[in-house]
DNA sequence: CTGAAAGCGCTTACAG
DNA sequence: CTGAAAGCGCTTACAG
């Protein structure tokens, strides 16, 4: 709490120019091997820390923070990535004063992110926002990103690529588990537990899948002997679901029952469960679709888990912002907690 | 995105010097009716945003933004106030560029509270951040900050005052229905239900109560005739609770039970339950003490509430400042969402 | 290799 | 009532 040291402070002590300090602190040539030392010493000696906001007060004005945005294209169904874009435009808001500008790319499958990918690439861009939705693709955006040295943040799923990369995301396979705790606390240990996979042709299932292990390592861990049907449905969003003889086996059993959805179409499950004249099922399911928070509502789904998409987008723009300003990288690993949502702390979010 | 609009532009425009634009936007004296509405057209015109960080870089130097923080001294057992304060000493790291400075005062007791609340108004001091643990003390705070123009800001509990406050806490009643959700989803309609209160003589219970008449309200709206037994007990902290008759009554009963801790101290109730040798009682409580965490992960406490602490203390600081430095006090009042943690979810915290 | 000057957008004295 | 200058801490040309 001392007075803060400056930049002219140091230049005093080291009885140079701010400019050689300048030049020093941002580890430019130029300077001799002696004054680059003396200088060093009483940075380090005074605690200096560099005044990021007088840093970025020049900058802003001749050099924005250039960040790339490639996302899915919001379809009419459920606008699901409008909420990390609202996040991403909160964080952008904030920073505006700092200088940056975002750029939205949208992709709708494999070909289209290819070649939006190799659009922005050609773009004089600082860093770039992705989703890890396509292997291949991916890393090949990775790696000609890290030929250009821009880094690459992806969001909301985690897989291997052949490059390190930065990632925002929920762990899938520790929500699965919280799934577990979940429904088992509402089924008990004489239950049949189903997991629902609904899923689509097109998009990736990987969340899916670790969802699924981690709910199955549960009860593997806590309850041995748990039995755990798997029922994977290939179905468009959009459209209901109707009868099924394979379920219509699984439903004339007694026993209390319990559905973990592996996705965000666990309001297609109340339908289903009509159709087959069954009741008193648990049910849990992930993120807070309308449709889903209505089912919340009417008793029909037990609880939610949210991946926290807005908190995603905002927190990818402003910690790849940190990084590009400060090169600080701290924050651009990210584990979002698993956040379980019922109908009575629905409202506040 | 066109080229932003700064008060040079203004002043240009308006034919006039920075200075008087200066003027016009801080609603300072001297500038002819004319030319200020004149400056205020083209203001509302060009969509001027001033550059908060172009601000602050002057005043950050000269005139910082002083808060003083007055919360309960941190005591031996769990010192559960070092939670917030790390909320608000990493929010003081991330504005100390933008001029932040936070005096800490602490009090133990009514008397304490207002010697020390005393103490700080009459520092030069731009904004408080308080607990409103006691009642006519912080009336007589918030009276004396008023006619000083020093906005309060209350955190972990809301209570009626006198005058209009902020609050930064999460809604206690709407915390207690959650907790009758998550009860009921592993006990069941035909279950026993236990509140219960254990309190000190010291300290407000305001909270216990609106938790309490949340829980109740739950079962009340959703399960009728739920008979619940509220039990409150005083007792010190540290130490621990041993046979109670009026409990092995309740405990005779052989049907499912639920507990319901309205505090911190739900790690006390597994040493109850082997006292009067009950198993297969489920437990719900509130806050990440470590103690509780560990009953989390020995399954002897099956939910926790978290209320956010150091979110809290973070957010106020953030919030005090941007109302103190912009003018903007939409932050000033927030409701901590009801945070749900099992043991599958506690580590990533 | 080093320094002095101009500037980022805004604020604060000071001069008229 | 209004303007011109100096300055916040740092960065960027430019001059030597």
């Amino acid at each position: 709490m001392n007075e803060l040291i400056g930049i002219k402070q140091i230049a005093k002590l080291a009885k140079v120019s701010i400019g050689t300090v300048d030049r020093v602190l941002h580890d430019r040539p130029g300077v001799s091997k002696t004054t680059r030392e003396k200088i060093l010493a009483i940075i380090k000696e005074t605690g200096y820390k560099k005044n990021a906001v007088a840093s970025r007060l020049n900058l802003a004005a001749r050099k924005k923070v250039k960040i790339a945005v490639l996302i899915p294209e919001a379809t009419s169904n459920w606008s699901y990535w409008e909420v990390p874009k609202k996040g991403i435009d909160d964080a952008v808001e904030e920073l505006s004063d700092l200088g940056i500008l975002v750029t939205y790319f949208y992709f709708t499958g494999p070909d289209s992110f290819e070649s939006q990918a190799k659009l922005v690439l050609k773009k004089d861009i600082d860093g770039i926002i992705t989703v890890p939705f396509f292997k291949e693709e991916s890393n090949c955006l990775l790696g000609n990103a890290k030929k250009n040295k821009i880094p690459v943040l992806f969001l909301d799923t985690e897989i291997q690529l052949d490059d390190p990369a930065f990632f925002i995301r929920q762990n899938s396979y520790d929500a699965g588990r919280v799934a577990g705790r979940l429904l088992h606390g509402l089924v008990g240990e004489e239950g049949l537990y189903f997991v629902f996979n609904i899923i689509t042709d097109r998009g990736m299932h990987v969340n899916n899948e670790q969802r699924e292990n981690g709910f199955r390592e549960f009860f593997k861990t806590n309850f041995k002997d748990t039995p755990i049907t798997i029922i994977t449905i290939n179905h468009p969003i959009g459209g209901a679901l109707g009868i099924n003889d394979e379920l219509e086996k699984w439903f004339k059993d007694k026993r209390p029952k319990g559905i973990f959805v592996t996705n965000a179409r666990s309001y297609l499950i109340p339908k289903i469960l009509e159709a087959h004249k069954v009741s008193n099922v648990s049910v849990v399911g992930f993120d807070l679709h309308k449709d889903n928070l209505e089912c919340l509502r009417n008793n029909e789904i037990h609880f939610l888990i949210n991946q926290k998409p807005e908190f995603q987008g905002y927190t990818a723009i402003k910690s790849m912002f940190k990084y590009l300003t400060e090169d600080d990288s701290s924050d651009l690993n990210i584990d979002i907690p698993v956040e379980i949502i019922v109908k009575e702390n629905c409202q506040a979010l």
